[in-house]
RNA sequence: GGGCUCAUAGCUCAGUUGGUUAGAGCGUCACAUUGACAUUGUGGAGGUCAGAGGUUCGAGUCCUCUUGAGCCCACCA
C-alpha cells in the first residue's frame, strides 16, 4: 500500500498517493450541506500562490486538518475549505521576472493582454503547486476550492467596495506614503522591513540656523524649518523667515515650532519636508505648510532640484556635497548608524512620497470589532492576543487600499474620459487629503462606482485594491456571501464570463446560487481559523473588523496563532538567510506521518520553537520509529492472530466493550496478564485525556498522551504479557488496537488507514469510524 | 521609546486553574535481546526550574525587581 513516487511534479516519497485519492473519490472530504450532522467549519488560511510551502505552512496545514479529521470522527459535519491568494505584489513581481526572461515586459504587452498571459501564468504556477498543498494530508473539500480572483469573491470585494464608498467610508487624496520605487507602488508599514546603514550626517547652514541631516537630497522639497517650542537657543527664531540657498535658487522659508522635534537631536533644529518624511508631513500639517515633490516615484530628483533633476537618490546626494562644500552651507558630517526602511519583497529603500491614493476610513470599523472583541465572543489561543488586537484597532490609522499594480482587484471607480486627469502634480494641498471625493482644483471630480463600464466615455481608475482588501473579506467571500442582499446571495447566473482563464466551474458561488446562501447559512461564522501570528493586524484584525461591519457577526469562533518556527538563532527563515527547512525533506525521508507528529509537537499556540534540519531530523525519526512500532503492533495483532478456527476467538470477535470487561473478571487466576481491566481502564483514560486536549486544541498534549499510550503501555506491557495468554486476549487486542487507529487517525492519517485495513470487521474506511465518547 | 514573549537535563522542548519524588524525545552509560520490532527492551547518570525578594501551610507555576535572549509596533530629521 505505501508507494515509493519519485519525489517530482508533486509526487513524494512516502506520501501514499492511493489512500489519499480512495479518500478524495470516496467523496470523504466533503462537506454535506444537507447533513443533519451539527456543522464545523474550517477556514484555510488562502496560501500565496507563488510562495512555496514552507514549514509553516506544513504545520497550519497539520493542525487544521487534525482538527477536521477528528471532528468528522466525532459525527460533525465538517467543512475544511481551501482557497488561494493572488497575493498582489508578489505574484506581480514573480510574474514580471518571468515575463523579463521572455524578453517581454508590461509596456510591451499592454494591460489587457498582460492580464491575460496573467492568468495563464497562475494557472501554470497553480498547477505545479497545488499538488503540494495537499502532501501533508489535508482533507480539504477541494470540490469548493476557492481563488481571490474568482467572480464570486470579486463580486464580493466590489460590494465591500461600493458600500464604504456610499458610506463616505472611502476617500481619495493626496497622503504621504511608503512607497516602493522598484515595485512601483505604495506600501504599508506592515510591508517594511528595517536595515541599519551606516550613512553620514551632515551639518548643513539654512540661513542663520545649522541643523543635521542624513537626507541632503531632499532639501528641495523643504518648505520650513522647526525647532521645539520650548528650546531657549531658538526662541528669537520662532515665527521669522529667512532666505535659504537651495542650490537650485534661493527662496524664503520660516522657522516654525513643533514638540515633534527633538531637541537633542544634532542642533535642534530640522528642516521640514513635508513630502518625504512622515513626521515632516505631520508638522506640515499643524503648521499649514505646502508640500513639494522633490522626489517622483522612480526614486529620481524632479525639476524642482534645478541641475540635480532626473538623478536617483544616492546619486544626488554624492553629486551635492561639493557643492555644499564650496558654498560653505556643509559645515560638517558625522558618521551615523541608523534604521532604513526597505520594501519587503523587493529590498530597495523605501521612499516615503506624495501619491494620490484611495483611503478606508477605518476607526469605526475597528470600533464595531473591539466591542466584539470585548465581548469574548472570540476564542483566542493565546489568550493574550485579544489585549494586542484590541490595543492595536484602538492606534489604528487609515486604511490605504490602492496598489499601484495590475494584479488584483481593480478599483472600480470610472471616470469620464473628457476629463482626463494629470498625474503627479508636483504639488498638493495638503488639506485636500482629508475631504472625501476627492476636490482638486475647487472642482469635484466626477466619477462613478461600477464593476462594469457604465459606457462610453468612461475609463477606469488605474490601480488595484490591496491584496488584504479582499483577504479581509475572506470569510464571507468564500461562502458566495455578499453585501447587497444580505446573506441572500445574488450572484450572477452561470454563464459569468470566462474571462482571464479562472475556471468558472471550480468556483461553486457562481454556479450555484442557491446552494451558496444555504452555505453561508449553514457554515457561517466559522468554527476555527488558524493563522501565523506575524498577520494578526494585516488580516486577522481586518477580518474581525469588516466581518462585524457587514454581518454584524464575528468571522470565527476560535482563532488559533500557532507560534513561528525559527533556526537556532531565533531569525525567521527565510529566501534570503537560506535557512530554511524543506518540509518536503522531512518527508522523504521520515514519511508523511512522521512529520505530521513531528510539527505538532511544536503546534502550542503563540510559542515559537527553534529548529534545525537536524533537530527535525531527530524527531522525525522518532515518529517514524513510532509508526514502525505500530506498524509491527498492527502484524502481531492482525498478522500472527493464533488460528482463526479457534472456539474463543471466534466466539469473541464481535465482542463489545462491556461483555469483555464483565466476561474477563473472574477468569484471571492462572493468567500471567494482571487483568484486561488494566489495559482497558488506560485505554479509557487515554481516550478520555485525548479527547479533552483535543478539545483545547493543545494538539502537542494529544500526541504525547496516545504515544506514552501506545508504546509503554499497550505494547511494552500488555503485548508482551499477552504472549503468554494469546488466544484469550485476541479480542482485547483487536479492540485496543482499533482503538488506538481511531485515536491516531487525526494525527497520523495515512498509516492509521493503511492498518485500519486490515480488520476483518470494518467500514470502508478509517473516516467513517466513530470516535469513542468512553467518559 | 511603547507593547509582548521567553529563560526548566548536554540539545530541542512539555509541565491545564499553585499540591506527592519536576517529565518527554534525542544524546549519554550499563546490561539484555534476532525478538511482533527499519532494532527493541530493562535499568542508570544528568536539574538550586536564570538570579533576588515577596504572597502562601505549600511556588517551576502567582506578585515585584534584576540580568540575559528574542519578537512586534513606532521613531530615527
Amino acid at each position: 500500500m505505501k508507494s515509493n513516487l519519485k519525489n517530482k511534479k508533486g509526487n513524494f516519497k512516502n506520501v501514499p498517493k492511493e489512500i489519499y485519492d480512495f479518500w478524495e473519490k470516496s467523496g470523504f472530504f466533503s462537506a454535506d450541506l444537507k447533513s443533519e450532522k451539527e456543522k464545523y467549519s474550517l477556514l484555510i488560511p488562502p496560501p500565496n500562490l507563488t510562495g512555496e510551502l514552507h514549514l509553516g505552512h506544513a504545520m497550519q496545514h497539520s493542525i487544521l486538518d487534525a482538527v477536521a479529521r477528528f471532528k468528522r470522527l466525532q459525527g460533525f459535519d465538517v467543512l475544511l475549505l481551501p482557497g488561494v491568494d493572488h497575493a498582489g505584489i508578489q505574484f506581480e513581481a514573480t510574474f514580471d521576472k518571468f515575463l523579463a526572461k521572455k524578453n517581454l515586459s508590461k509596456r510591451k504587452l499592454g494591460r489587457e493582454k498582460w492580464l491575460e498571459e496573467a492568468f495563464k501564468f497562475k494557472d501554470e504556477v497553480y498547477k505545479s503547486v497545488s499538488s503540494t498543498w495537499r502532501f501533508m494530508g489535508l482533507s480539504a473539500d477541494w470540490k469548493r476550492e476557492v481563488f481571490t480572483l474568482d467572480e464570486g469573491p470579486k463580486l464580493a470585494v466590489f460590494e465591500q467596495f461600493k458600500t464604504y464608498y456610499d458610506k463616505g467610508l472611502i476617500y481619495k487624496g493626496p497622503y504621504i506614503v511608503q512607497w516602493c520605487p522598484k515595485c512601483n507602488t505604495a506600501i504599508e508599514d506592515v510591508e517594511m522591513e528595517y536595515e541599519e546603514r551606516k550613512e553620514k550626517l551632515y551639518y548643513l547652514k539654512y540661513g542663520p540656523l545649522t541643523l543635521a541631516t542624513v537626507r541632503p537630497e531632499t532639501k528641495f522639497g523643504d518648505t520650513a524649518m522647526a525647532v521645539h517650542p520650548d528650546d531657549k537657543r531658538y526662541q528669537d527664531y520662532i515665527g521669522k523667515e529667512f532666505e535659504i540657498e537651495t542650490l537650485a535658487g534661493r527662496k524664503k522659508m520660516k522657522v516654525v515650532a513643533d514638540s515633534a522635534v527633538d531637541p537633542e537631536f544634532g542642533t535642534g533644529v530640522i528642516k521640514v519636508t513635508p513630502g518625504h518624511d512622515f513626521a515632516d508631513y505631520e508638522i506640515g500639517r499643524r503648521h499649514n505648510l505646502p508640500i513639494l515633490q522633490a522626489i517622483n516615484k522612480e526614486g529620481r530628483l524632479t525639476e524642482l532640484a534645478g541641475k540635480y533633476a532626473g538623478m536617483k537618490v544616492l546619486e544626488a546626494r554624492e553629486k551635492m556635497i561639493p557643492e555644499l562644500k564650496q558654498k560653505g552651507i556643509l559645515l560638517k558630517q558625522e558618521n551615523y548608524v541608523h534604521n532604513v526602511a526597505v520594501c519587503e519583497r523587493c529590498k530597495s529603500t523605501v521612499e516615503p512620497l506624495i501619491s494620490e491614493e484611495w483611503f478606508v476610513k477605518v476607526n469605526d470599523l475597528a470600533k464595531g470589532a473591539i466591542s466584539v472583541i470585548n465581548l469574548d465572543k472570540i476564542k483566542f489561543l493565546p489568550k493574550n492576543y485579544k489585549k494586542i488586537l484590541v490595543e492595536w484597532l484602538k492606534n489604528i490609522h487609515d486604511w490605504c487600499i490602492s496598489r499601484s499594480l495590475w494584479w488584483g482587484h481593480r478599483i472600480p471607480v470610472w471616470y469620464p474620459s473628457t476629463s482626463l486627469r494629470i498625474s503627479d502634480p508636483s504639488t498638493h494641498s495638503i488639506n485636500s487629503g482629508s475631504s472625501t471625493r476627492s476636490a482638486r482644483s475647487g472642482r469635484v471630480e466626477e466619477m462613478k462606482v461600477s464593476l462594469e463600464s457604465p459606457g462610453e466615455g468612461w475609463v477606469q481608475d488605474e490601480q488595484v485594491l490591496d491584496t488584504w482588501f479582499s483577504s479581509g473579506l475572506w470569510p464571507l467571500s468564500t461562502l458566495g456571501w455578499s453585501v447587497g442582499t444580505g446573506p441572500v446571495s445574488r450572484f450572477p447566473p452561470v454563464s459569468a464570463p470566462p474571462q482571464s482563464g479562472v475556471r468558472a466551474d471550480r468556483n461553486p458561488s457562481t454556479t450555484a446560487t442557491r446552494a451558496e446562501n444555504l452555505m453561508f447559512k449553514r457554515y457561517f461564522p466559522w468554527d476555527f481559523e488558524i493563522s501565523a501570528p506575524e498577520i494578526k493586524y494585516l488580516w486577522i484584525a481586518r477580518m474581525i473588523m469588516i466581518s462585524q461591519y457587514f454581518t454584524g457577526q464575528i468571522p470565527f469562533k476560535t482563532m488559533f496563532f500557532h507560534g513561528m518556527l525559527r533556526d537556532l538563532l531565533g531569525r525567521k527563515f527565510s529566501k534570503s538567510l537560506g535557512n530554511g527547512i524543506d518540509p518536503v525533506y522531512l518527508i522523504d525521508k521520515w514519511g508523511v506521518d512522521a512529520t505530521r507528529m513531528a510539527l505538532y509537537t511544536y503546534s502550542i499556540p503563540g510559542r515559537d520553537g527553534r529548529v534545525s534540519r537536524e533537530i527535525l531530523d531527530e524527531r522525525g525519526k522518532n515518529f517514524r520509529n513510532f509508526a514502525t512500532k505500530i506498524r509491527n503492533i498492527t502484524h502481531f495483532v492482525i498478522d500472527l492472530k493464533p488460528d482463526s478456527n479457534s472456539e474463543v476467538s471466534r466466539q469473541t470477535r464481535p465482542i463489545t466493550l462491556d461483555v469483555m470487561k464483565s466476561g474477563r473478571q473472574e477468569n484471571t487466576s492462572e493468567v500471567s496478564i494482571a487483568d484486561d481491566k488494566w489495559i482497558l481502564d488506560e485505554l479509557s483514560k487515554t481516550i478520555r485525556t485525548v479527547t479533552k486536549h483535543l478539545e483545547n486544541l493543545e494538539l502537542h498534549l494529544a500526541v504525547e498522551e496516545i504515544y506514552e499510550f501506545v508504546w509503554h503501555k499497550f505494547a511494552d506491557r500488555y503485548i508482551e504479557e499477552s504472549k503468554s495468554n494469546r488466544v484469550k486476549v485476541q479480542p482485547t487486542l483487536e479492540h485496543v488496537l482499533k482503538q488506538v487507529l481511531i485515536l491516531l487517525h487525526p494525527f497520523m492519517p495515512f498509516l492509521t488507514e493503511e492498518l485500519y485495513q486490515k480488520f476483518e470487521v470494518k467500514r470502508e474506511s478509517i473516516m467513517q469510524e466513530e470516535w469513542s465518547s468512553s467518559r
